[in-house]
DNA sequence: TCTGGGGTCCTAGGACCC
DNA sequence: TCTGGGGTCCTAGGACCC
């Protein structure tokens, strides 16, 4: 009797198809073979196609003007981003994954990783294909899903999966060595997770042209002539775990607000009047993650593309202690942007981030900074919070005294193929014939 | 006319100190 | 006056991700 060899450590790497474009695809019925591409913010470039746009050699990232000829001629059903569906869609497939496993790690709105001990390699498999079965049944979204003994090679054999779906069905197990090299060797280094173009480029003049040749590397070269990202890479590619865990952590260290302009914005009170809609924003969302932020930063910048004159800067302000409320980082954004902003640019573009949280109102005593008065602080956030609990379901029902046009026609981002909130609002829910 | 948004991590280099 | 080295901490910017 032979015994099946048990992996210590088994990742699922589950990751939703098209998912945007599947989104969409869920309450339309109508469109389930046809042409789907979701575009970014104001209608800008495609950020997710289905496999039939995908077929008719709609690029990613595609600028939509580009491509208004292909739309019309296939007919292409286009969709602007609507993330609070994506959001809903996603809560749901997590919900069902984590039943499966307790160890999920929630790496992107779209994917998953799955951790497990000791499992054979049918085991994985068989289980793969439960949880692929699940999540079709009970969301309606395909997922692909890569087994391996680490992240690195998950998403490789993930990507494997997807790319030779008619044979691999959408799973594809690297648990074993020629399977494993099987991924190795047809996939070239720009597909390893970790390798961006930069390093794809300089790896491939050194020599390194499949994920293979990675894998053989010498650890010390590497780290000579790379960094420590790129040995951890080379060891994941070995089947040595060495990628902690990724989901997103609760201590986020950043919040950022911005958006491009449909047209292009010129005087500074209008740029004003976005930064103080973009802090509001920013300040609204530390609130809600409970954190205190010490630090806030403006940049502005012109667009990349036909400007004849290209400007962009950032600059950033160091509170004396942390706060939570809009109005002292609104003050502390107009400097910002007074000190950034020059006359005679073509912006497109300006946004807002808080930095340096705290996980509570600390403040670090000191010589020379006066110590701020704690009632009046009380007082303040029980008038944030307020604020929020107002402007929760109509944005601007509360502003700022300082907010003068808050939907000023420049800055409107344009969502004009919004799909209706299926499943987040009353008023917009599915008819069912 | 129209080219996204929101994150994390690493590193080089400067400031500062002994 | 000139000459050093070594260490830490912080920050800006780059690279990467979805």
């Amino acid at each position: 009797m032979e015994f099946e060899t048990e992996f210590s450590k088994v990742y699922l790497l589950c990751d939703c198809n098209n998912f945007f474009a599947s989104c969409e695809k869920l309450f339309r019925p109508d469109l389930k073979h046809r042409p789907v591409a979701v575009l970014s913010n104001n209608d800008g470039v495609v950020v997710s196609r289905s496999y039939e746009t995908k077929a008719l050699g709609i690029a990613m990232g595609a600028p939509a003007f580009k491509i208004q000829d292909e739309i019309k001629k296939f007919q292409i059903q286009t969709f602007s981003s609507n993330f609070n569906l994506y959001l809903n869609i996603s809560n749901r497939v997590m919900a069902l994954l984590e039943s499966f496993c307790k160890d999920l790690q929630i790496y992107s709105v779209d994917e998953a990783f799955l951790e497990f001990d000791n499992l054979t390699e049918q085991q994985a498999i068989d289980l793969a294909f439960k949880i692929k079965n699940a999540v079709l049944q009970q969301v309606g979204i395909h997922i692909g899903i890569g087994i391996a003994q680490t992240k690195t090679l998950a998403k490789l054999a993930n990507h494997f999966a997807k790319q030779n779906r008619s044979t691999t069905h959408g799973v594809f197990c690297a648990l074993k060595d020629p399977m494993r090299q099987k991924i190795l060797l047809n996939n070239p280094i720009g597909e390893i997770w970790g390798i961006g173009k930069a390093l794809e480029d300089k790896l491939t003049q050194d020599g390194f042209i499949t994920a293979f040749d990675l894998s053989k590397a010498d650890e010390k070269s590497i780290k000579k002539a790379y960094n420590i990202n790129v040995v951890k890479t080379v060891k994941e590619l070995n089947n040595k775990d060495c990628i902690d865990n990724v989901a997103q952590a609760d201590n986020q260290a950043q919040i950022m607000w911005s958006r491009s302009f449909k047209d292009r914005l010129y005087d500074f009170e209008d740029l004003l009047q976005a930064v103080y809609e973009y802090t509001q924003e920013s300040c609204s969302k530390l609130r809600a993650i409970n954190c205190w932020a010490k630090q806030i930063s403006v940049f502005i910048r012109t667009s990349y593309f036909g400007e004849q004159h290209k400007y962009s800067n950032i600059a950033t302000l160091k509170l004396d202690h942390p706060s939570i409320d809009t109005r002292v980082f609104m003050s502390a954004a107009k400097i910002l942007l007074l000190h950034i902003y020059k006359s005679g640019y073509a912006y497109n573009k300006v946004g807002v981030i808080l930095s340096d949280f705290e996980q509570e109102r600390a403040f670090q005593s000191d010589l020379f900074v006066k110590a701020p008065d704690q009632k009046k602080l009380d007082k303040d956030e029980k008038l944030m919070h307020t604020l929020d609990k107002l402007n929760k379901n109509e944005k601007h029902t509360l502003i700022i005294g300082a907010q003068t046009k808050i939907k000023a026609k420049e800055q409107e981002c344009a969502l004009k193929k919004l799909s209706p909130s299926y499943t987040s609002a009353w008023d917009e829910l599915p008819e069912v014939n």
